[in-house]
DNA sequence: TATTGTTATACTCTATAACTATA
DNA sequence: TATAGTTATAGAGTATAACAATA
């Protein structure tokens, strides 16, 4: 594609003069998007080793530990915690069930939802990936104390949820 | 609350008796990988929407402005740079130059690769964007003090950077 | 009529392997 | 042989519309 050569003709700056090697102190730093994502990056790939032995995904564990402190979620609020639509639900839900870690049961009151619950292999399983994201979050932040790191994560929850307390 | 004590088949446990409404005080607010998860999705949405009338993506927003910042920059360092794989970049540029933002050209020294660079257009728009993606990080977090805002940046870029300084 | 869960679908993002052309 | 870029492909993750059963 011809560049547009107002002046000087782009193909003829620099071609020999520039330096291309790493990128650091750049304006992209200071962006919240970018940083948010590269440190999820990293976050995220000490969370998938520590899982890649019980096969669970973020969303997986999620969910886990939202059935485990709310037996009889319903679905659609299990939706709404995660922050996913009602359609990965059913899917997760389904693994879940699937791997005999949940089960649905129809509620009584309003035979349109279900309450989710945890099976006893469900129970034990969610209390080890606790453990081991716990760790994981420790091993990803290691450059940080504990006090920055209780610092990041009570920011971070203003930035999602902007009346939240302080705490 | 009637948790499975030990014996009770979960199925019996409770179906009339479980409060499911909205979720908060969760352990999961604990994790960081949530907490990361949650943020970058707020962020990401006002960063979309401050971006729809220009039509750009979040990682063609950061090629531009990395491409901005390093002119001639190679197609693997900018892979390196955003922590994508080599194969996304070619779709990135690819879009960049069939709408007249950035163009290849072919490097002198090594002919088997490019030196990515901006067109007259894409130095105007990108000037544009990064005011519009600075104003979109301001009301993203817009329960932030300003030195709120630059701690979570430092304490995200030692996360994702552990060695980097403080600043 | 509205809501819960479901199916189907499509689109983006991401990862991998294999190819080409240069070095 | 090694590297930069490319192609092809497949798998996640995500979003939407439309449907069935129930309220």
């Amino acid at each position: 594609m011809p560049v547009s050569d107002k002046k000087t003709p782009i193909h003829q700056v620099m071609q020999e003069e520039v330096e291309t090697g790493p990128v650091d102190g750049l304006i992209l730093e200071e962006r919240l998007g970018y940083a948010l994502r590269r440190a999820q990056l990293k976050v995220f790939k000490h969370f998938d080793e520590a899982m890649r032995e019980h096969d669970i995904r973020p969303a997986q564990f999620s969910a886990l530990v939202i059935i485990e402190g709310y037996p009889g979620v319903t679905q659609a609020s299990l939706a709404q915690t995660l922050a996913i639509d009602p359609p990965r639900v059913v899917n997760l839900v389904n693994t879940l069930e699937s791997r005999g870690l949940a089960v649905r049961v129809r509620s009584k009151r309003d035979r349109r939802s279900y309450g989710i619950f945890l099976t006893r292999a469900g129970e034990a399983l969610v209390v080890t990936l606790k453990a081991l994201s716990e760790q994981s979050d420790l091993t990803a932040t290691q450059g940080l104390s504990d006090i920055e790191r209780r610092q990041l994560l009570a920011l971070l929850r203003r930035v999602y949820s902007p009346q939240a307390p302080e705490k």
